[in-house]
DNA sequence: TAGATTGTTAATCGATTAACAATC
DNA sequence: TAGATTGTTAATCGATTAACAATC
């Protein structure tokens, strides 16, 4: 079968969230061309994504049913089965993403928090444990965990993530701003702010022109 | 003149990054080949986005001056210029923005933090005062705000986003996972965890088949 | 039946990569 | 001079969009 790819996917959590705020208010079907508008994209892809991910399919004229779509994208994005993960910086990005209940909806879950700094290991910003970096290993190794996430100063994110795949995780969110050096048998997902902004700037620039 | 792609603009934060690690330790010179192997990319791109931003370009055998580099990146990128933002929504994620000082190196500034909750107000949770989020319009208007961040909880997002368009905000970023309702002259980039998640995840699942 | 909507094939568009002449 | 590297043109690849038959 042909792969996804890379935009789809990344379209398709919105696509959820949409859905759950129809099945909310109540809306049983719904139409691709509906779908596109709300979310500012080609009713086309829509379509064609929808077509890669829904077994059921939609009907001319009705389009598709709200619950069972909700079902086939969670399915898809793999959301009803759990996947563990550590998270080393427990900082106040760290803390953020710690405490935030949103993960649990995507099937991520945090199992342990690690920090160098005896003070945070010791306050308890969360109301999870925060372990001694060294811990790690032993814990990724007995528990099987493969995302690990990094919310730590760039200057010891290398090191950090170097310390995660030794002890077998296999895929990193990275949410330092540094360039981390991995074989290619390991996932890295970068979330890169200055990316963000240059992308709103350079946008904003273009509407402040034309007016 | 045509304009560059968005992806390439996406790149060119790292590509800074980078140079600055050069420049610190007190590498000259760089060719774009070295700067494509560090950074996982092509080097032809690498080459064309250079050829884009650089006035001074490279040298045949010796490649970029990596001061130059530094500056005319910083420029393109607009990092000399400050521009002004507000965030509203001081929670742990807001708190986080707020006290990042990376934003300075690219220029932005948050001129003020706005929370409905009269705790969060009292407390200062960051050493900027928090202030209620009535006092927005007159504030972004009498600075000329143009960027607003968001990080309240999604179900009042699109009343915060809607309220700062009234105030003249004209680029939106939004960190909370809805989809905002935006007339076309706004610029939204959205920073969507979800998304990242489902991209790391697929990646994971590949990897962990090939093993 | 008429019309809205699906699903798919074909056309277009844009980004990435390959090839190569120019040059320090 | 030889070789590394630049800058650019051409070829490839993939994603988006347009067009349209099928169908409820």
């Amino acid at each position: 079968m042909e792969e996804i790819s890379k935009e789809s996917l990344q379209r398709l959590p919105s696509y959820l969230r949409y859905l759950k705020q129809l099945h909310e208010s109540n809306v049983t079907h719904v139409s691709s061309t509906n779908i596109a508008e709300r979310l500012y994209l080609n009713p086309v892809s829509v379509r064609k994504e929808l077509a890669f991910v829904s077994v059921a399919g939609g009907k001319p004229k009705t389009g598709f049913k709200v619950v069972e779509l909700i079902k086939e994208i969670s399915s898809f994005l793999g959301y009803n089965n759990v996947k563990d993960a550590v998270i080393v910086g427990v900082g106040k990005l760290g803390s953020a993403l710690i405490g935030y209940k949103g993960f649990d909806a995507y099937g991520l879950k945090i199992v342990a928090c690690f920090d160098n700094n005896k003070a945070i290991q010791s306050t308890q910003s969360s109301d999870k444990p925060v372990f001694d970096i060294h811990k790690m290993p032993d814990l990724v190794n007995r528990l099987n965990v493969k995302i690990g996430i990094i919310t730590v100063p760039s200057n010891s994110a290398q090191e950090v993530c170097d310390l995660m795949i030794e002890s077998g995780i296999k895929a990193i969110w990275n949410f330092s701003p540094t360039q981390l050096v991995t074989p290619s048998n390991i996932a890295v997902k970068n979330e890169d702010m200055a990316a963000s902004l240059a992308v709103l700037s350079k946008q904003l620039d273009k509407i402040l022109e034309n007016e």
